[in-house]
DNA sequence: ATGACAACCTGTGGGC
DNA sequence: TGCCCACAGGTTGTCA
């Protein structure tokens, strides 16, 4: 479920209502997350205050005095905020119990998703990551560069951590879509002049997702609960078969690349 | 270094 | 209604 846009989204629901509260209980149901949850994190939070809160890629990181609180929400994670009386239901694994009468509760049933407590915010799966897909760091210049010795399709390279993190399925077709690239093109083979609509096709579609509140597929919710209103803005993503909405003549092609669904006009993305 | 692919899980939707 | 299969928003690790 979440990209780069949920993960923010979600940050900024929690956020105001957790920092300066201080953890009253921690409730851990099921501790076999990705990696399984450390056997004192309980201890490690309960008394702690929250700081502040931070993203890095689609990791959420609740900072702390005494270290930090490493999540990431997987394929189907969600943190939400929810009364402290409200009765946990299936794949509710974490609680956080706050002094203000409210839980901080991570759900994820394919359990993909992750929870670590670092002591000094740094861990080594924030290690390599490449830049901020929103920073000034991710340049055309950089992609293009970065992408010379890349005979990886555009696509895959794009989605890659190494070269720019948070940029998910939806919106790596989407960004495509908009920058009029063929997904399945050599990533060596796209001119510095495209990678200059790609960056900002990407810049503006992770953008825009963030102030709509993310895209709602299924059930995601941020941690307000407030669903997500980016679905409505897709332009390729789910809509395989049907007409370009640029063109209005094409019909959508699906293809698979890397075992993921890749949607795009065969007119419009060259 | 790059790339292809399996793996980790559960839920859902389509086809029969 | 039920069963089986394919597929789903992510990332890591292994192997060629």
């Amino acid at each position: 479920m979440p990209e780069l846009p949920e993960v923010e989204t979600t940050r900024r629901g929690i956020q105001p209502h957790i920092v300066g509260r201080k953890v009253t209980a921690v409730t851990v149901r099921d501790r076999r997350l990705r990696w399984p949850i450390c056997d004192d994190l309980e201890q490690r939070l309960e008394g702690a205050s929250v700081l502040t809160t931070r993203r890095r890629a689609k990791y959420l990181l609740i900072d702390f005095e005494t270290g930090s609180l490493l999540v990431h929400l997987g394929m189907s994670g969600s943190l939400r905020l929810v009364a402290e009386n409200e009765q946990p239901r299936k794949h509710d694994h974490v609680d956080i119990g706050l002094d203000n009468g409210f839980l901080l509760r991570y759900h994820d049933p394919r359990r993909f998703g992750s929870m670590h407590w670092l002591d000094d915010a740094s861990h080594m799966l924030l290690d390599h990551l490449g830049p901020e897909p929103l920073s000034t760091e991710f340049s055309a210049d950089y992609l293009y560069r970065t992408s010379r010795k890349r005979s990886a399709p555009v696509k895959h390279v794009i989605m890659d951590a190494k070269v720019v993190v948070g940029v998910g399925n939806i919106y790596a077709n989407e960004a495509l879509f908009m920058a009029g690239i063929r997904p399945d093109r050599a990533a060596n083979k796209v001119s510095k002049a495209r990678y200059e609509l790609l960056v900002e096709a990407i810049k503006q579609v992770l953008a825009t997702a963030i102030e709509v509140g993310g895209t709602t597929l299924r059930d995601f919710v941020g941690g307000d609960g407030k669903a997500g209103y980016f679905a409505q803005s897709l332009q390729v993503y789910g809509r395989a078969g049907e007409l370009c909405k640029r063109c209005k003549d094409q019909t959508l092609r699906e293809i698979r690349q890397s075992n993921r669904s890749t949607v795009f006009c065969p007119s419009c993305q060259r």
